[in-house]
DNA sequence: CTCGGCAGAATTTTT
DNA sequence: TTCTGCCGAG
């Protein structure tokens, strides 16, 4: 970047070591942070490792944009993906300038600006600008309805599925006429497209959109329009873009068009931190950020304030393992290189949760809050193990991400009443309450109503309010459908009138909503009836009913300020930006952590983001991370044996502890005993092309493993563990008893049980008959 | 219209 | 194993 021509400057000596000191805000940033906030015209790239101030950039850049008074708030677009990084960056703005930032209007989440702009020019896309948001249930149920419309088996072609497809073709910025041929073909033979199609103009009768169309409608009002394009352009002079390598293609459609008026863009994000793919994200966009900008300043932070050395090395050393990055090594400075990573076998995932509550408990002793620990897990089922087992312990824990708030049905039915009231062709919504509490309007009823709706393209209730003029209904349901309507008009006409708290009181009482939970015996009746109560709480901050529903529908997320002493438990994926003391990483086995379904539908380019989900997962840990793998495991209520992940073969030995477990009786198992390290032979052999295949596919000339390694290293090494087995041998295991030897891999042995069926399992767990 | 039984699926998740 | 969603009987 070059700098403006040099002036003349008449400040006095003493006066200009400040000046180039700066100001107070930029004190405290290295070099390359320095860099990343005063590069501020033009495009700029900046690789942020994990834990290495990206927020603090971010967030002093704005403050230095700021100060500098190169914009005003209202003329900055900063862009992030959830509702918390965009509320964290605010009151960090607020911090650094000093009080509150009045009006970063353009500071939110994609969804939530997209949204901003699309209720503005609504019109332009054939919409009102009272538009709902639907989720993915309404969606869903949306599509289920057109699905069985067009006598298309729904066992075959799941609602379900379709949604996936459509929300993959919003990703990439497909309206229904673009979607190719062949991947219009992919739903329920050739119906895929169409059904985009239907699924659109219904939202459009229904003056909805989904979360895909808040970019996508965004994308095609701003090419349509280039008028109201060229004065978002104009207006905003420096754009942001947080966790940039989550993007999808829409979403960088969309900021390439803004980008277009002015270059002032800067994207942060970190290639190894991309772990959304399966949802359209393009790790391509941060990959190609220099050819996309021309002339783009590309800044790496790779000072690691967070985690230990040795953590650091670990996760380096993981993550050096993908092909295709942009290259980072994260340092410290710090001279304390602090624990090495640990990793320990169990015999299965009860005694994983054993073992890591014992831990927890051991740590706490020592004056460890649990607020400072986490465990991390690849899917959600392995949680229920560590909650029993906490249980029992007397360990206080929460579970963070799992069914949210709003997701609750009792939450929904009353969001659906509102929603009615403020929105009257919310035609998903009226349906969802229409016979909640039971009022005996059934699918005979619906269906006169919606024959009329669809005959006359109205929405539900204007078909309903038509139809109860006629005599078309029996009596009785006539009936209950005109007191129904009448209560929604009544409550419309409170809008203006009521507060809208009191209205939605005032709705849920008088619907007989509330009622029907207080009559409902069973056990969690009392608990839905106080989150009602703390819905309608949560509404006070709102002005009026369309803020709060706009809040809830692009704010999911509750956050429970809980200041109590608790451990997290929570997916990997969940973990991303956040950080603890003490990680524990449970379950990296062999199709579990990679993932199995990850390799077979994403091969290579699944096995990588795996990769950097155990490397997100390493990264959170400031001193210390606990890997446990466990040779057995149910899944789906069945006992399967399984293998250490191929990420624990691929950490540093260097900077790796193997624990060892005793009391499997006599059963030698992993770290049992035996912490040698052996002196590294084969060297790099084991991450050949060539021995990958052969251990794919078992051939037995292989290099005979007989233990876990660690980088290439054998630990814990059971020499002999395979020695005696051969070919044909009975043999005897404690989970699924007796069986036959088919074949022997290294340590690894193909079993075929009596009872249980052929299983891979470790010759270190069976014993000769 | 409601309730009970059975088949089938069961990563990751934000908005 | 456990949950969900669909279908048939009452």
């Amino acid at each position: 970047m070059t700098d403006p021509a040099p002036t003349p400057d008449p400040t006095p000596i003493s006066a200009r070591a400040q000046v180039t000191a700066g100001p107070p805000y930029l004190a405290d940033l290295n070099p390359e942070q320095r860099r990343a906030v005063e590069t501020v015209d033009g495009p700029v790239l900046v690789l942020a490792g994990a834990g290495t101030g990206k927020t603090r950039v971010l967030t002093t850049r704005i403050a230095h944009i700021l100060a500098t008074r190169r914009a005003f708030p209202g003329q900055i677009l900063a862009v992030t993906f959830t509702n918390k990084a965009a509320r964290e960056m605010k009151t960090r703005i607020g911090d650094l300038v000093g009080g509150v930032v009045e009006g970063m209007p353009w500071l939110g989440t994609f969804h939530s600006i997209g949204a901003r702009i699309l209720r503005r020019h609504a019109e332009l896309v054939d919409l009102k600008s009272t538009f709902t948001v639907l989720d993915t249930d309404d969606q869903i149920r949306l599509l289920k309805q057109l699905i069985q419309a067009d006598d298309i088996d729904e066992k075959r072609w799941p609602a379900r599925q379709l949604a996936g497809f459509i929300d993959s073709w919003k990703n990439r910025g497909w309206t229904p006429d673009q979607v190719p041929k062949g991947e219009a073909f992919a739903f329920a033979n050739g119906k895929g497209g169409e059904l985009y199609d239907l699924y659109q103009q219904r939202l459009k009768t229904l003056n909805a959109v989904d979360f895909g169309d808040l970019l996508l409608e965004g994308l095609r009002l701003f090419r349509d329009n280039p008028d109201v394009l060229a004065d978002y352009q104009k207006r905003f002079r420096y754009m942001l873009v947080d966790e940039y390598q989550d993007t999808n293609v829409a979403q960088y459609l969309w900021l390439r068009l803004l980008a277009q008026g002015n270059p002032n863009i800067c994207c942060v994000g970190d290639d190894d931190q991309s772990i959304y793919g399966w949802r359209g994200a393009e790790v391509d966009n941060i990959l190609r950020f220099e050819q996309d900008f021309p002339g783009a300043a590309t800044i790496r932070l790779e000072r690691n304030y967070r985690s230990t050395a040795n953590i650091l090395a670990a996760a380096s050393h993981l993550i050096s393992h993908n092909e295709g990055r942009l290259g980072k090594t994260l340092f410290t400075d710090v001279g304390d290189e602090g624990a090495p990573v640990t990793v320990q076998g169990v015999w299965d995932s009860q005694e994983e949760a054993r073992v890591v509550g014992d831990d927890i408990e051991s740590l706490q002793t020592k004056g460890h809050a649990l607020n400072d620990m986490a465990i991390l897990v690849r899917a959600s089922f392995q949680m229920r193990e560590f909650e029993d087992r906490f249980v029992t312990l007397g360990v206080n824990y929460r579970v963070i991400g799992g069914p949210r708030f709003y997701e609750r049905a009792e939450i929904r039915d009353a969001l659906a009443y509102f929603r009615v009231v403020a929105q009257p062709a919310d035609d998903l919504a009226f349906e969802r309450i229409v016979n909640t509490p039971r009022r005996g309007l059934g699918d005979a009823t619906l269906g006169i109503v919606h024959a009329h709706a669809r005959a006359e393209r109205i929405p539900l209730t204007e078909a309903a309010a038509a139809i109860v003029q006629t005599e078309e209904l029996k009596p009785k349901p006539r009936k209950t459908i005109a007191d129904l309507l009448t209560m929604f008009d009544r409550w419309r006409g409170q809008l203006e009138t009521l507060p809208h708290t009191e209205l939605a009181e005032t709705i849920l009482e008088e619907s007989g909503y509330t009622e029907m939970w207080q009559r409902d015996r069973s056990p969690d009746a009392p608990g839905r009836l106080e989150n009602l109560k703390e819905l309608i709480r949560s509404m006070e901050e709102f002005e009026n009913l369309g803020g709060f529903l706009e809040h809830v529908s692009l704010v999911m997320d509750t956050d429970s300020d809980d200041a109590s002493d608790r451990i997290s438990i929570m997916t990997l994926h969940s973990a991303k930006g956040l950080e603890f003391d003490t990680v524990f990483l449970p379950g990296w086995e062999e199709g579990l952590f990679p993932h199995q379904r990850a390799l077979d539908e994403s091969g290579r380019a699944g096995l990588e983001e795996e990769r950097r989900l155990a490397y997100v997962g390493l990264t959170r840990a400031r001193k210390s991370a606990k890997i446990t793998f466990a040779s057995n495991r149910r899944i789906h209520g069945l006992w399967q044996s399984s293998i250490p992940s191929r990420f624990v073969d691929e950490l540093p030995a260097d900077h790796v502890d193997v624990i060892e477990t005793s009391g499997y009786g006599g059963l030698g198992g992993y770290g049992a005993s035996r912490f040698d390290r052996i002196e590294r032979t084969f060297d790099s052999a084991y991450s050949t092309p060539g021995w990958q295949r052969a251990q794919r596919r078992g051939e037995p000339q292989a290099t005979r493993r007989t233990a876990p390694m660690i980088d290439g290293e054998l630990v814990a090494s059971e020499t002999d563990d395979s020695a005696g087995y051969s070919l044909g041998e009975r043999v005897f295991h404690l989970k699924f008893g007796n069986g036959v030897v088919e074949s022997v891999d290294g340590n690894k042995l193909t079993i075929q049980f009596d009872k249980a069926g052929r299983k891979k399992v470790l010759a270190s767990f069976v014993e000769r008959v």
